[in-house]
DNA sequence: CGGGCGATACCCT
DNA sequence: GGGTATCGCCCGA
């Protein structure tokens, strides 16, 4: 149908409140490990990756010198998704935070793939392995389709297709934020947070971590 | 497993 | 016109 249909997101739990993106990125980030980005299409993938660009103080977030039509979304309100294009060819998808006119949010980066695989897997063919069809900000949002067409769609509501839910789990504890991947400038605001452990976060596994797995 | 590199289009200066 | 919040392929070890 068009746009707007009443979606069920398609995994158990509860939709994460406004109030809940309404704070810096930097908290938030760390506390949307372990939840779930739910698709009304039925595939779900547990956070496992996340990075916080803030608006104005951090020079390697699109916001940093100010609004502009591409990243009107991050100055909107909270709990929206903000999608943007890069590289020429890649999508990736943020959960805007804090208060209108900031300019900040949260990059998923990884997800574990829980439900809807035979669909991921048709919309990323030469995957052979199921670990990399999430692992990495634009694999995932191949996976689960997300695209500029999502850009703006608000995640609390959940009428727009997506959601981001609450099962139950916790977040990890005693988590360290790290230097954040793939930056020119900005390098040193320690806003990388990972599960630790999990085989399907981005990026180079430390020595000896690839048979930790969880 | 890890490094190197090309692809590719849009955004903002 | 330069840079990009990346990916996948190829190669050597």
């Amino acid at each position: 149908m068009i746009g707007k249909q009443k979606a069920s997101i398609a995994w158990p739990g509860t939709p994460l409140p406004r109030a809940f993106f309404d704070r810096s990125a930097p908290d938030v980030a760390p506390q949307l490990l372990n939840k779930i980005l739910a698709a009304a299409d039925g595939r779900a993938g547990r956070i496992v990756e996340v990075e916080a660009y803030v608006g104005a103080v951090d020079p390697a977030a699109h916001t940093f010198r100010g609004k502009t039509p591409r990243n009107a979304t991050m100055f909107g309100p909270p709990g929206h998704m903000y999608v943007y294009f890069t590289y020429g060819m890649h999508w990736c998808c943020n959960c805007v935070c804090g208060s209108v006119g900031v300019g900040s949010g949260v990059l998923i980066r990884a997800l574990e793939p829980l439900q809807g695989l035979a669909q991921m897997r048709a919309a990323r063919p030469r995957i052979a392995n199921d670990r990399d069809l999430c692992r990495g900000p634009a694999r995932l949002t191949q996976a689960m389709g997300i695209s500029g067409a999502q850009d703006g769609i608000d995640l609390v509501n959940a009428r727009e297709g997506f959601a981001i839910v609450d099962d139950g789990m916790a977040p990890p504890e005693n988590l360290v934020g790290g230097p954040r991947i793939g930056l020119s400038v900005g390098k040193d605001f320690p806003w990388r947070w990972s599960v630790p452990g999990s085989r399907y976060v981005s990026g180079r596994l430390v020595s000896g971590a690839a048979s930790r797995q969880r």
